[in-house]
DNA sequence: AGCACGCCGACT
DNA sequence: GTCGGCGTGCTC
């Protein structure tokens, strides 16, 4: 029999990331498994804290005495085998604690809250028990904690023995609960009924009849009103006549957006021949079970949803079940009413938006089988889906997919590392997708499918270039060149609508000479320079390399070198000011903060209320208006040339997808790009939608420079509220490093940060670029200890494998 | 994280 | 002399 368990404490340190073991007590010998969420005491005082089991009667070397866990917080377990394997490979390789990746995993509802509680446990003064405890015999520490008065008072009181200190771990999922019916008499006793009841009595005798008809099975009471028409009233006599009995049945916080019942699902769409050969491979992939990444390339508007979708209708038919990753960004109730109507009752979702109970409600779903289709975000990539027959990851170049606090990991890795679990095959979907990616298809890892006509046989809509520096020169400081102010106004003429974007990346971090397009890069880098206001110089926080901000341009001796960036809400004026008559809906984080208001600009849009939208990246994906007709980019370079190896990628990708959204039903469309580098291949490029020309010139870049996905990449970051201390960090870290890496690796740095300070903390950071360092893992691993022991004196290191931004 | 232990300055 | 400050180490 069971007897001793292993578990991982909800104690987020380095010191206690590893398993203790506690004794169970015979109550819980039959019930406790592996996986499932426990109370255990934690320390030396009478702290309680929650634990995750992650072992049962493992041999540990541990000789002193144990523990007995207090209690068990679930029924089943919360975290199957697979997903308990997959939490600790993921601890490993993102250098996390293997409790942060636990509750990654899970919906936020099963956190555990814990109290603490302040107790009488001797007599004290009537004094104090008046002020301090009101009289009551305990008290709510949370709501004191923060007073160092009472604090002190009652640590005093401690010491004296008077009152103690308890913990009260709290369970914060909650089931919701619903009245329902319960008919207790068989169809026979109730036709008995009837006699007893006045023929005039009619509500009496339609319940009766109801009674019959739901056949003993019980049914929640709204919808017992809904079908049989009869008032609550009705039913309380129901009761108390004894035919039925109200009781409370688990119910499930239904999202908000309408599920279509099965009967009025949609049918598949006919596909082309290039969407049927993808199809075909990936349910080849799926019938026999084969762990086969796919990368399926294709072009804007080449239906690449629907050949998801027909695959994951494969994976349904074989028993098996799906699982679809989308970015947050393009989780919009048209794509998901897509699932929803292809799939019905079957899908679940989980976007960011859901409240906690929820996301908890549909996780619920999705752990019991309900549901076989998962669309998500993110983190729906640990959706506990049993027997997975497919993993899809839609635009799988967005950057969104990793996460930029720890745990660090990237979506793409946790979905292949469950694929290979499941021995299914992952499809990497893109327009434009990630080098890495890309090279991985070129290099036979990865599969490559290849649709590249859209559905509706048009071409993609021809892409102007505008060159901003004379407009400039003629028309002084714009957003709007002549010619896109032309189209916009033909546009409003015809009755079609435009989008306007906005690109807010790298908002003021770099200069450049509006005469000219000049920006200043580091010579030792080939990377733009960034402004540092805080010392007034530009650096390069790869090198390091500093020097003082220009004030007349190094190419063209021109005098307007500045910053650069713009915020929609001057764009919207100008925009005001130059079209008058124009309705504009302007998107923004600001205009779209409130819950909702997302959803609800796009409808007015999509309704022709507005002739213009007006916004930044967040308009850039996924949706689609069939009357827009202009798609004008107002800056295409900002972006270009923040000091980011990936800036080209970025830009080029934000104006291939852009382009997509112009002229998609049978209208045809023009995009308009606005920049100050018109010869940059980026634009040039993505001008021609030429993804296969881009890849081949950024790759042989990325080859130069020695960057991904020629190198793999780790950051290392120490930042501390004393620069200096910061600064001593990371050169002790970097001297660790150099003294046991291999040759072919390469450290850059220690530099600052480009933001130097933030949150007044000072931040420095180094970048080891390396093929193949066995020894480098081990070693950060090593370096993760250490640091821990000295966060004591405030330095916080942390490593992000593969980082997205070196910002 | 949070708690106990333990070693130093300023109070009854 | 002790009360109480926070630096250190440990938690099955």
């Amino acid at each position: 029999m069971a007897e001793l368990a292993q578990v991982i404490v909800d104690v987020p340190t380095m010191q206690t990331d590893q398993p203790y073991t506690y004794a169970i007590p015979k109550r819980l010998e039959s019930q406790i498994q592996v996986g499932m969420r426990v109370i255990v005491p934690f320390g030396r005082g009478k702290r309680e804290v929650q634990g995750f089991v992650v072992g049962i009667d493992q041999p540990t070397e541990y000789d002193g005495t144990l523990k007995s866990i207090i209690g068990l917080m679930d029924l089943v377990p919360v975290v199957n085998t697979e997903l308990l394997q997959l939490s600790r490979w993921m601890a490993d390789q993102t250098y996390a604690f293997w409790i942060s990746c636990l509750y990654t995993m899970l919906p936020n509802a099963l956190k555990a809250k814990s109290h603490r509680v302040v107790r009488i446990v001797d007599e004290v003064d009537e004094q104090t028990s008046l002020d301090l405890f009101q009289g009551a015999d305990e008290l709510d520490f949370e709501r004191y904690q923060n007073d160092p008065q009472i604090v002190s008072q009652l640590l005093k009181l401690k010491r004296q023995g008077k009152v103690s200190f308890e913990y009260q771990v709290e369970d914060r999922a909650r089931v919701k609960k619903e009245i329902a019916i319960q008919p207790l008499m068989s169809f026979e006793q109730y036709e008995d009924e009837r006699v007893g009841v006045r023929a005039n009595a009619h509500a009496q005798q339609r319940l009766l009849s109801y009674l019959q008809q739901i056949d003993g099975q019980k049914v929640k009471l709204k919808q017992a009103e809904q079908q049989s028409g009869l008032k609550a009233g009705t039913f309380n006599v129901g009761e108390k006549r004894g035919w039925l009995k109200k009781i409370a049945v688990e119910t499930y916080r239904t999202p908000a957006g309408m599920i279509p019942d099965d009967q009025h699902l949609d049918s598949p769409l006919k596909l082309n021949p290039d969407q049927q050969a993808a199809v075909a491979k990936i349910d080849q992939a799926i019938d026999q079970a084969q762990n086969q990444t796919f990368l399926l390339q294709g072009v804007t508007g080449s239906g690449k949803t629907e050949v998801y979708l027909q695959a994951m209708a494969e994976a349904l038919r074989q028993g098996k079940t799906a699982l679809m990753l989308v970015p947050e960004i393009s989780l919009t109730p048209q794509m998901v009413n897509r699932v929803r109507r292809r799939f019905g009752q079957r899908v679940a979702v989980l976007h960011s938006s859901l409240s906690d109970g929820e996301r908890y409600d549909e996780w619920r779903r999705i752990e019991r089988g309900e549901a076989q289709v998962v669309v998500g975000a993110r983190s729906a990539v640990f959706a506990p889906l049993e027997n997975l027959g497919l993993i899809i990851m839609d635009e799988e170049h967005e950057t969104s997919y990793k996460q930029d606090e720890t745990p660090r990991y990237h979506a793409r890795d946790v979905a292949a590392w469950r694929a290979e679990y499941h021995h299914a095959p992952l499809v990497l979907g893109s327009a434009t997708p990630s080098l890495e990616s890309r090279a991985r298809a070129l290099a036979g890892v990865y599969q490559l499918l290849r649709m590249p006509t859209r559905v509706n046989q048009r071409p993609l809509p021809p892409v102007e270039v505008v060159d901003m520096r004379p407009e400039m020169q003629r028309n002084g400081e714009t957003n709007f060149s002549d010619r896109l102010l032309n189209l916009l106004n033909e546009r409003m003429e015809k009755g079609e609508q435009s989008i306007l974007m906005l690109n807010r990346r790298g908002f003021s971090s770099f200069i450049m000479c509006r005469d000219c397009g000049f920006v200043l890069k580091c010579p030792n880098c080939d990377i733009s320079l960034t402004l540092h206001m805080d010392s007034r110089t530009m650096k390069c926080h790869y090198c390091g390399h500093e020097e003082p901000i220009p004030s007349i341009c190094p190419q063209c001796q021109g005098r307007h070198i500045r910053y650069y960036g713009t915020g929609t809400e001057k764009v919207a004026a100008e925009l005001q000011q130059l079209m008058p008559s124009a309705r504009v809906i302007r998107m923004d984080v600001d205009t779209t903060r409130r819950k909702g208001m997302h959803a609800k600009l796009l409808k007015e849009f999509g309704e022709h209320q507005a002739d213009i939208l007006l916004g930044t990246q967040m308009i850039a994906k996924g949706l689609d208006f069939p009357n827009v007709t202009l798609v004008g980019v107002l800056n295409a370079d900002t972006g270009l040339d923040l000091p980011d190896f990936r800036a080209s990628e970025r830009t080029f990708d934000l104006l291939s997808q852009v382009s997509g959204r112009a002229g998609r039903a049978d209208k045809p469309g023009n995009v308009v790009i606005q920049t100050f580098n018109p010869d940059n291949y980026a634009i040039r490029y993505a001008q021609l939608h030429d993804y296969e020309d881009f890849f081949k010139a950024e790759m042989n870049i990325r080859y130069q420079a020695g960057y991904p996905p020629y190198y793999y990449t780790v950051r290392i970051m120490a930042s501390n509220e004393d620069e200096r201390a910061a600064a001593k960090a990371i050169y002790e870290i970097r001297n660790q490093l150099s003294v046991s890496l291999s040759k072919e690796t390469v450290v850059l740095g220690p530099t600052p940060r480009p933001i130097a300070r933030m949150k007044n903390r000072y931040y420095y950071q180094i970048i080891v670029k390396y093929k193949h360092d066995p020894k480098l893992h081990a070693l950060l691993k090593d370096i993760m200890r250490q640091t821990q022991a000295k966060s004591r004196q405030d330095t916080l290191v942390s490593i992000d494998p593969e980082p997205q931004y070196f910002m």
